[in-house]
RNA sequence: GACCCUUUCAUCUAGUGGUCAAGGAUAUUACGUUUUCAACGUAAAAACAGAGGUUCAAAUCCUUUAAGGGUCGCCA
């Protein structure tokens, strides 16, 4: 049985990165016809936000990517994760640590002047004597002091890490309150997650956890570390970069199913195609085809997919869509004639609703310059027949084709621009016979 | 600084020792269709990070240099 998860800490949005990540741990589970669950890191009780949370849940369902099950909130957990340190305590695999933040903030700076990684020097691994007075001990677990940690990454391969590079690390902190890695690896054994899919900045915490799950005896999942997604220019995507909140790409006039084939294919590919429905990902997604390199945020290929999957949506989902950007053709008779001209000139809902408002709003005034311009000369005349020919009760095909054929091509050009200026007061865009259907 | 990961056109990528004088897509440029723009069609230009090996044969394997990224919390 495949299980899968995606497990934010309700600090801020869903990030485009952690979108990925998400939907490629959804791929596998829907792939697998396993299970696919979501889990609210929220032990830092001083940094969760309900609303942040409520964000990210929102952009879950925007996207459509639904979890299978309760969502589980680590906070609701704390008594379990209790139970656990009590019982390496007691096995002798975890111990009181009695040493100030201070004093550690000392050690690491001798160790970097000694140019050495920083760690946790065991100074309470085995102490036996009078604790110190006055200080809340935290809780350490014993992490193995010689040899490798090795183990085997679904994208990146076999990871070896010596033991000396994993300090005896908090697992409760002064509070209490147990910590990341200590609960990550209960609740992945205990939800039973078969693989992890998540991005490579996890990769160091890996060992950690693996720490845990071998004191407490649980079976390790897969894990399979993603890469991250960088800017353009490769470096680091930051809010600089423009969206990376998941919900901006909903009203900048994005379609999810263009979101999501943009990201699939962020590290991950199947030959030559592009184009992946969500049944085709499905069906061709598999974790150990996920690239091991990072890749740049590109937001020309996006773009074009989105103006691809605005052309190949229904009216009627157009329609509804639309109701968000200020455009309402629900009771209209034209709309499917109205879409068919536009579809094809926006690449998003913003822009296809500008192209909609051009046809929806007649102009009331016009910019002194190009008026005098487009108006000189017998535009009063074209305007005229034109305006008659659209009052006829049926114009015809062939009318208005008689009316666009002009001998002389300069002349044609020049009545169907000043046409187009009269109706869009625009000197470019819509074909002018399109007034006349 | 230490440790770990990565490296094919501008970008996303195909590629797992010969079928690669490296394929597709986006973006770019040109031409065509079109009154214009868009869209579409056709074409062009564009890459194996560098250096050493191994091999009859290397984008693919090894070593090394460089560049980029990540991690070094009582954050997650």
């Amino acid at each position: 049985m495949t299980v899968t998860r995606f497990a934010p800490s309700p600090t801020g949005y869903l990030h485009i990165g952690g979108l990925r990540t998400a939907l490629f741990s959804w791929l596998t589970a829907q792939h697998n016809k396993g299970t696919f669950l979501l889990r609210i890191e929220d032990t830092d009780m001083a940094r969760n936000s309900e609303e942040a949370k409520d964000a990210i849940l929102k952009a879950f369902e925007w996207v459509g990517m639904g979890n299978d099950g309760e969502v589980v909130y680590q906070s609701k957990r704390f008594d379990l994760y209790k139970q656990y340190i009590d019982q390496l305590l007691e096995e002798g695999k975890a111990y009181k640590c009695y040493m100030s933040k201070e004093e550690l903030t000392i050690l690491r700076e001798e160790q970097m002047a000694k140019k050495e990684r920083t760690r946790y020097d065991g100074r309470y691994r085995d102490f036996r004597g009078t604790p110190p007075v006055g200080v809340d001990p935290v809780i350490r677990i014993k992490a193995p002091q010689e040899g490798m940690i090795t183990f085997e990454d679904g994208v990146k391969g076999t990871i070896n890490i010596a033991a000396s590079e994993v300090d005896d690390f908090v697992i409760a902190r002064a509070d209490g309150a147990p910590t990341y890695n200590f609960v990550v690896a209960i609740d992945d054994a205990l939800m039973g997650c078969s693989e992890v899919i998540r991005g490579d900045d996890h990769l160091y915490n890996t060992p950690k956890q693996i720490v845990v799950y071998k004191a407490l005896g649980f079976d390790l999942p897969n894990f399979n570390h993603v890469a991250m997604i960088n800017n353009e220019q490769g470096k680091k995507l930051s809010k600089r970069d423009g969206a990376t909140d998941v919900m901006d790409y909903k009203t900048m006039g994005y379609l999810p199913e263009a979101l999501l084939n943009f990201l699939v294919r962020l590290g991950w590919s199947h030959g030559d195609q592009e184009i992946f429905s969500l049944e085709e990902m499905i069906a061709l997604f598999d974790p150990k085809d996920i690239n091991k390199s990072s890749s740049n945020y590109n937001l020309d290929k996006l773009l074009w997919l989105n103006a691809h999957y605005i052309k190949e949506a229904s009216d009627e989902k157009l329609v509804t869509l639309l109701k968000d950007f200020g455009v309402d053709l629900e009771d209209n008779d034209k709309a499917s004639m109205i879409l068919t001209a536009t579809k094809e000139r926006g690449k998003t809902l913003v822009e296809l609703a500008k192209q909609i408002k051009l046809i929806m709003i007649a102009p009331t005034e016009y910019d002194a310059k190009s008026s005098k311009k487009a108006f000189k000369g017998e535009a009063k005349e074209i305007l005229n027949a034109f305006a008659d020919m659209l009052s006829l009760s049926s114009p015809t095909s062939k009318r208005s084709i008689s009316f666009c054929d002009g001998k002389d091509s300069r002349r044609k050009r020049d009545r169907f621009w000043k046409n187009r200026y009269a109706f869009t007061r625009k000197s470019y865009g819509f074909d002018d016979r399109f007034w006349t259907r």
